[in-house]
DNA sequence: CATGAATGAGGTTTCATTCAT
DNA sequence: CATGAATGAAACCTCATTCAT
């Protein structure tokens, strides 16, 4: 009984540590990238840098941890998108929810072209997630003959993921303008 | 004479090293970006580090000085191109030829885009010299009627700069392509 | 009590850092002055470097913890001399005091005018500490006729301190003969 | 003849480089202190550093050289004084003459403390010099009764130079206010 | 004899990562 | 399971000194 509880406790303490975690590297990460010290992200969650380590021992993996939830969300909306509205308007609409998604983790766009290795696991989520979703959508859009038919899917996630590049002295919706030109350019 | 001799004399010496620097500096930035190591650049170059302190006080004057002759070359390029065709082919022409000077110099792209104050001065050389060449050639076009009007040179330098940032395991007319469709929106 | 003892335990071996640090520094201070290589003193200590910038960032930081407990004990001397002797007693029985406080300790002379503003804390420090114990047992002085009214302590401080300044080759005994020659010039 | 006539010149020229180096030296040393980096000074007389190790191999050598002109003006002005004035007037005069020559030349009183084996040189010139021609005005006065008899020459000839090392925030006077008071303690 | 470019040791500081507690 | 002190490699930059020209 009293172990019980005393495991118990101590995995709510973990899971509270892990939340406090993972809010403090999504700050972390807006403001000051992927690349942001350890120990920055540590001392805004109250816990010990070795409690980083043991729950993501592998930088990646808390990039990765950070950023699921909302890749999973947008690809989700995809297919209601895909069921409300007409091809173009629901591809029109899915890159705009796409596009809010990149331009606001501003570390997401950065580890998406890393060379590094260790962000792999992030970059085949997120392909293999997002890919499907918007070559569906697509396709849909080029059978309804509304834009071209030879841009894969992956060469769309990645412009608009590089178009959205946050610019130090820029409007936040300068991104989405620049993302508005690349999508005229794939009408038919 | 004889004195002029041996300012030449060790002016060449100088100028071995530095031309070794810009080049190993070149290649460096090319793979490593242009926050790689100091040391690895002058290794390669096989000077010690004083010699590249002596020469390029800041990171940032070494970047710019790789860099300057080809951004100044780029733009020198647009007179021509435009003397010499039509205003939408011109345009594609010193965009393709932009599009070059990006996707190879690895460093460019992200220097430009860095929030680094000490990169400033490459900013500013380089939409100084860009800019006018680049806006002459879209009023060219707008003219024409060829492509929309509401779009500043400063934004197509920038957009293309950045769908050229380099991908690790993408062939190199990977950017290329996603700029065509970039200038494919531009159109009227 | 678990959790106590843990801490305890944590901050024990912390603690015989720290206080290895600061004996090393100590010693280097005494045979280097305040201005020796980190590294000398790291490794005197059995530490890295880490260890050292983790407890003190600033080198100042060091210097100060490494003299804050002999000024202050020497400070703290002053009101015990003045209850138990006659003021001119008192008075050269505490410059006795200070004097050697001052000659021991190579560093403190030297930071005290050192026009480094990292020592300011260190110069704050002692001023506020030293000047009201020392201007106090002057008043004294002064009331029984004994000296002379127009030295403030702080010249004193100064004067004393530059007096004992270390000599390579001379007995620790020369520079407390300079300061006898000095205070008997404060005498009426 | 035209041999001649070059190597006169380039004789002409090495002086005027010395002199040039000479004067530098003797500025930055005042300001920076005689640890100033080596390039400062052959900036300010505008000749490459070689010229400056040419000349004064050891850093010693060159701040041997820019003082030695003045200890010797100072250690000849001891003479006239004696022959001028009573035993007591010529000494607080002399004194006073050296405490400017100390004061003044930032570099002097750090060389005459330092442990450096480099400043050796300079040391035992300055007493060579020195200690006679204070040692012979200490006696005049002390056959006067004057001052007290236990005071070598060598202890004033540190002691006053300690006084007054240069504090940054003083005013010049401050050091020859305490210098005051110490020759005060010498009288009988 | 002068030059100043080159050298590279030496100092500081930062941070990812480990591991004793 | 959490902690955060310790580690030490790695990067930066400065300057005294050498030596080819």
């Amino acid at each position: 009984m009293t172990e019980n509880a005393v495991t118990r406790a101590r995995r709510a303490d973990a899971q509270r540590n892990l939340a406090a975690l993972l809010d403090a590297a999504k700050a972390v990460f807006a403001t000051a990238g992927v690349d942001a010290p350890a120990k920055e992200i540590t001392d805004r969650a109250g816990v010990g840098v070795g409690t980083l380590y043991r729950h993501f021992p592998q930088r990646s993996d808390l990039v990765l941890a950070v950023l699921k939830h909302e890749i999973d969300a947008c690809a989700d909306a995809g297919a209601e998108l895909s069921a409300a509205s007409p091809p173009g308007v629901a591809l029109a609409q899915w890159i705009q929810r796409y596009t809010e998604l990149v331009a606001t983790k501003v570390g997401l766009a950065s580890a998406l072209q890393s060379a590094d290795a260790a962000h792999q696991a992030l970059r085949e989520h997120f392909y293999r997630r997002m890919s499907p979703v918007l070559e569906s959508l697509l396709d849909d859009a080029r059978t309804a003959g509304e834009i071209r038919a030879d841009v894969p899917a992956a060469d769309v996630l990645h412009a608009v993921a590089l178009l959205c590049h946050p610019v130090p002295g820029q409007d936040p919706g300068y991104g989405q303008r620049l993302v508005g030109i690349f999508i005229d350019g794939l009408r038919a």
